[in-house]
DNA sequence: TTCTTTCCATGCAAAAATGCATGAACAAAA
DNA sequence: TTTTGTTCATGCATTTTTGCATGGAAAGAA
């Protein structure tokens, strides 16, 4: 058996298509063909069914899914090790954060990152989804609350303050509410603490546009369509906004940064994080 | 990186060479050191140092030793789920016993065995070193102590008589055994109880020929260079041997056998045990 | 020292794997 | 029904990998 026949096979297991697997691990659908039928022949068993939607996990590939799956996590973890030793400060190094929080927050301390270790690749990544650290899949991630993953290294990096904004010039909001529209986050969000804040401070107001992007909140609100509760890293990069006092400011928010702990000597990582952590000293 | 290349990293670590490990796992020597490079390239870090007396591992080379060591236990799980599932009475099967055990008490049995199911191929081992059954070096392994790995199914097929032998014809030893010449285990298998009654009845007996090999010791017994503990079934099967009683008889042995539990559904594994277990009953 | 053995690197030809392009099968949409 | 969009299999040219043969370096034996 040929081992790397065995990640193919789960790319396969987890897609569902070879087209789709093929992309996963970089390679072309014939070769995935191919070499899962390779893989089938030298083990003398079939692992998945071919039906007409998709390639489904015999009871024998199901069987040996758990091993696959295992062998994959040494493999990784193999990587990471190696990765953690390096020395040099060169490479790449693969950030995950928030979008408004990776342009607005983490820029600057990027930019000054890159002229300090001109060898060294930053790939910033803003995406709702969660990008895993066991994986690799990025090498740093921001959230904003301390994680919980195995093996993982969390650390708070700092209190991000918020603040409610409206378009300059544009009347005060009373002070019930009534009249005002409101730019909030997504429903997907409800339980977010700027919400409940806004809920008390302006129960009347109505719901104007919502979001799950910070920053297209800030634009819309930009434009006038409503206020907003935005992150003052983000509220006060946007000349047309001005910050509304309504006496108690809304809730203020940790942001965590969490690295692998088989990560945690690699130089050109640890460079940035004592950057990041001088930069955002409070 | 490369799945399989971890494989080759393996070997490479474990025989200390190139070649030795192209052996190992049935390559060449020049892909060996070809596959290496790549691995080394792909990682960015170099796994091995190369000395004089051959391929000795880096600080990251032993760093990641561990973990290959688990992706490849991992990849024997794999291999051993679905070798388990197979429900033909096909393909190899692989035994694992001491020299004479193998010839004289199971070659009657696999011929039976072998005569019945033709499209299996046995294989039998008769080593002094311990085949590993987790590795699959062997599916059946016989010993004459209860195994101790963990996964691995142990189970008494029999308890093996001994029995004191002379060359036919020649004297009977005297009562404490002065005069008489001993052909034993040995010294490295010391502790063995057949020499503890040798010991006990014949104390003034002198050692002749000692042998790790049991049936070389039944031919020097047969040459009349002396006498020896064999088991029964070894005796017999020599002609020119005859039983000598003592009175009380050597101590007897159990005989044990083991196979990885991930087999227990192989089905010519399953023909085999119970066509042993109804040859040998007591 | 010289001879022998062991081991690794490399050139080159043969073999194998890969990617592209295409065709067939099938399901969903028009 | 036809059309469209997916998905897998296969032929073929290309690229890559492999094995063989050879040479050189180093260590041990004579």
């Amino acid at each position: 058996m040929e081992w790397s026949d065995v990640r193919i096979f789960l790319a396969i297991a987890r897609e569902g298509s070879l087209g789709a697997a093929a992309r996963v691990v970089g390679q072309t659908q014939p070769t995935m063909g191919r070499r899962l039928r390779a893989l089938e022949a030298a083990l003398g068993q079939a692992l998945f069914q071919r039906t007409t939607d998709g390639f489904v996990l015999t009871d024998e590939g199901a069987a040996v899914m758990a091993s696959a799956e295992r062998m994959e996590e040494e493999a990784l973890a193999f990587e990471r090790r190696l990765a953690g030793r390096e020395s040099t400060l060169s490479g790449q190094l693969r950030l995950a954060a928030s979008d408004w929080f990776g342009s607005y927050v983490l820029t600057p301390v990027l930019a000054e990152f890159a002229r300090r270790h001109p060898s060294v690749t930053v790939e910033l990544l803003t995406d709702a989804r969660l990008y895993s650290l066991a994986r690799r899949e990025a090498d740093l991630a921001f959230r904003i609350k301390a994680f919980d993953e195995p093996d993982v290294i969390s650390r708070r990096l700092l209190r991000m303050p918020y603040a409610l904004y409206a378009r300059r010039g544009d009347p005060r909001p009373r002070k019930d509410g009534r009249g005002t529209r409101l730019v909030t986050m997504n429903a997907a969000f409800g339980g977010m603490p700027d919400v409940t804040w806004l809920k008390k401070h302006l129960p009347q107001a109505s719901v104007a546009f919502t979001s799950n992007n910070r920053e297209a909140q800030a634009r819309m609100c930009a434009e006038g369509i409503g206020v907003a509760v935005l992150p003052t890293a983000l509220g006060e990069a946007f000349p047309e906004l001005r910050r509304v006092d309504l006496g108690d400011p809304p809730p203020s928010r940790d942001t965590w940064l969490g690295y692998h702990k088989d990560l945690k000597r690699l130089n050109r990582l640890r460079s940035l994080l004592e950057l990041l952590a001088e930069r955002f000293a409070e």
